[in-house]
DNA sequence: AGCACA
């Protein structure tokens, strides 16, 4: 018998096969587009589709080899190329004799869906979102997320396996919709295939894990560490773990952000006690707490996808942090801990929280000369349109707080001192030229 | 537009 070897190089002379390999297929082909494809020459037998990293191959096989080698044939002399959709495809032997297992667990419908969210920032991505991407399709029963190799996943149960259905041939291969997500959030794709799971197990409501058919279950013991507490919200708004510390990584980071730059952003909110930064990933990030839950909510809430100077840079990504108090150890540029004495530092704070305690920053404060407010114009910057991803006008979203600036003031009128920069800390050039930051008017 | 990981 002929031995098949195996020289991908030359594919033109592939060895007939009755499965066929093609290509260049249109998104989300399904097998009964292959199966129409396939049809006019033999009996398709088994398909596999969304096949390869692009999901846009796919395989038929055919009962009998003369039915693959006349299909290969015809489209080989047609002046017209096979098409699905009215795109073209690619069609050639497939260098393996049989599709394999197409009919996997995975392809079984049911009323799970497994969820692999893609994307730089799929972590970032709220159960709560996931939430309100999937109610659209009928009621979401539960809802769980995990960390996996493959990444960050969930499981969505449906009541069925048709509502199921219908949210995964929406969804799968599609990106959660931006004004979903805050505009800092690169593109998130999903990528949904069937679970095997019926019934999942939801024991608490947490970050993690939801059961919306029994709202009262109590909140996960891991979740209510120390002070932090949790908003429960039957409509699944707010479920984080919110905590009195927030963490923030800073994105497109073309200008340096200093102790003093996120002193002074987050002090717009209510008195800083510490910060810590540190290098993650590349990227930096800093822990910054707050005395208390809620400060910390309105300035997550207020800043989370905002940038620190105009055109885009330093994007502000904010998250809660486990911790709920921060252990500095020792006061430097990179770590500060505002409520003790810094026998370093020339101005102890004991009243105004938004005194800059820059006095002694030269260094660090002073990066920020004129020429680096922005991009090429003096000008200072407010975020400009904060959200340029939300608010877009998309009826029926959930226009939540972050978008509402006008009645979410950056600097409440009740915290005197804080980022007063004209003026207010008589001749000191470092403070007052730190961060073009601006509280957005409006 | 170029071969599947269940």
């Amino acid at each position: 018998m002929a031995s098949v070897s195996s020289q991908p190089q030359f594919r033109y002379t592939q060895p007939p096969s009755k499965v066929l390999h093609l290509r260049n297929l249109p998104w989300e082909c399904t097998e009964e587009e292959l199966i129409e494809l396939g049809k006019p020459f033999g009996k398709v037998v088994n398909t596999k589709c969304n096949v390869g990293a692009n999901r846009n191959q796919a395989f038929i096989e055919f009962a009998d080899l003369n039915q693959a080698i006349a299909m290969i044939s015809y489209y080989a002399s047609s002046s017209e190329p096979a098409q699905v959709r009215g795109k073209t495809v690619y069609l050639q032997y497939s260098n393996r004799q049989e599709i394999v297992n197409n009919k996997t667990t995975a392809d079984v419908a049911g009323n799970v869906l497994l969820v692999t969210i893609e994307g730089q920032d799929a972590r970032l991505v709220s159960i709560d979102v996931l939430h309100l991407v999937f109610s659209a399709f009928g009621f979401v029963h539960k809802i769980t997320t995990f960390e996996k190799t493959a990444g960050f996943q969930a499981l969505v149960q449906f009541s069925d396996a048709e509502t199921a259905t219908s949210a995964k041939n929406s969804l799968d291969g599609r990106s959660i919709p931006r004004y979903l997500l805050s505009e800092s959030i690169a593109p998130c794709t999903l990528k949904i295939t069937y679970s095997a799971h019926t019934d999942l197990s939801v024991k608490f409501q947490s970050h993690r894990s939801r059961d919306y058919t029994n709202p009262y279950l109590p909140v996960a013991p891991s979740a209510i560490d120390g002070s932090s507490q949790l908003s429960v919200g039957l409509d699944g708004k707010k479920l984080e773990p919110e905590s009195n510390v927030l963490l923030a990584s800073i994105e497109n980071m073309q200008y340096a952000v200093t102790l003093d730059v996120l002193h002074m952003v987050f002090s717009a909110f209510g008195p800083v006690q510490k910060i810590a930064m540190f290098d993650k990933n590349g990227g930096m990030q800093a822990l910054i707490q707050y005395p208390d839950v809620q400060t910390a909510v309105v300035a997550k809430e207020a800043l989370e996808g905002h940038c620190i100077y105009d055109g885009g840079f330093c994007k502000l990504h904010l998250s809660y942090s486990r911790h709920t108090d921060l252990s500095i150890k020792v006061n430097n540029d990179r770590s500060r801990d505002y409520t003790v004495p810094n026998p370093a530092m020339a101005n102890p704070q004991p009243s105004g929280f938004g005194q800059q305690p820059v006095q002694t920053m030269g260094p660090a404060a002073h990066q920020y000369n004129g020429t680096q407010y922005g991009p090429g114009s003096g000008q200072p910057m407010m975020p400009h349109q904060p959200s340029a991803g939300w608010g877009s006008g998309v009826p029926g979203v959930p226009q939540s707080t972050p978008v509402q600036m006008t009645n979410h003031p950056y600097m409440p009128q009740t915290t005197p001192g804080t980022m007063q920069m004209p003026g207010g800390y008589g001749g000191v050039p470092p403070a007052g030229s730190v961060p073009p930051y601006r509280p957005n008017q409006m």
